[in-house]
DNA sequence: AGTGATACCGAATCGTTTTTCGGTTATTTT
DNA sequence: AAAATAACCGAAAAACGATTCGGTATCACT
């Protein structure tokens, strides 16, 4: 465990939201959330590329801020955990939809744009 | 100089998304310059707690990612470098308002829900 | 000429997040 | 009993982004 050292401002709503949704993979669990994907290896399976160490740990701090929250069913299996949006998790997807439609819409001229990098290493 | 080691994926609008305007100062600037405030100097006081250097790098990768576009006026005083939004930066006002607003709303549940760290470093 | 403001850059360092790795526990299936 | 699957955690390492620091250059005003 450590603590912060640098100190945060959330005088700023763009800084607040960033705290809550900013993590690199936080937005694609709630999208997935969303869809209906509510287990975190199931979770992880959807994302692909995210290590499910990574999963489990923007799970528990969506958790802890009241975004998520997570029921252990017992009857079924594959059983264990699943995680939900709260009311205030919910308020969330009309930002998530907003960013997502705006990364779809324009993913063709960002992925133009990135070809001619010049300082990237280049694998044959 | 460096070079990504990690792959990103770009198939993700969230993630394209966060490529272009993720870092930890892009939207508070964006907000700055729609708001009129065109000038490094001047957006670094208008943020307060973001120092220049940190201003001019993310204007720079703006730049370079087609977000906004340069000018420089010779003929005022104090003269210089103008930061404008390109169509393409325009295009990313909506989504900003949109987290902005929430953020804003949602910041007393998330201040008060920050209160009881214990993982804090209290200083007495 | 000296001072102050502006813009900008390279490079090193720092802080945080993300990832990797190696576990534990519990339950189901074989 | 062994194997497989799911959830989860601690700790260290790696990667990245942000920050600090020291520098250059230009122009305006005194």
């Amino acid at each position: 465990m450590y603590s912060k050292k640098q100190e945060e401002d959330l005088d700023c709503g763009i800084r607040i939201a960033f705290k809550i949704f900013g993590g690199k993979w936080k937005m694609c669990i709630l999208d997935a959330i969303s869809r209906g994907i509510v287990r975190p290896a199931l979770i992880q399976k959807a994302i692909g590329i995210a290590p499910l160490r990574v999963i489990e740990m923007q799970l528990a701090e969506l958790l802890a801020d009241g975004v998520l929250e997570k029921r252990i069913e017992e009857g079924i299996y594959p059983k264990k955990s699943m995680y939900f949006l709260t009311p205030f998790g919910e308020t969330i997807l009309p930002v998530l939809t907003t960013i997502d439609r705006w990364g779809t819409e324009h993913s063709g001229y960002v992925k133009s744009r990135m070809a001619p990098q010049p300082d990237m290493e280049i694998v044959t």
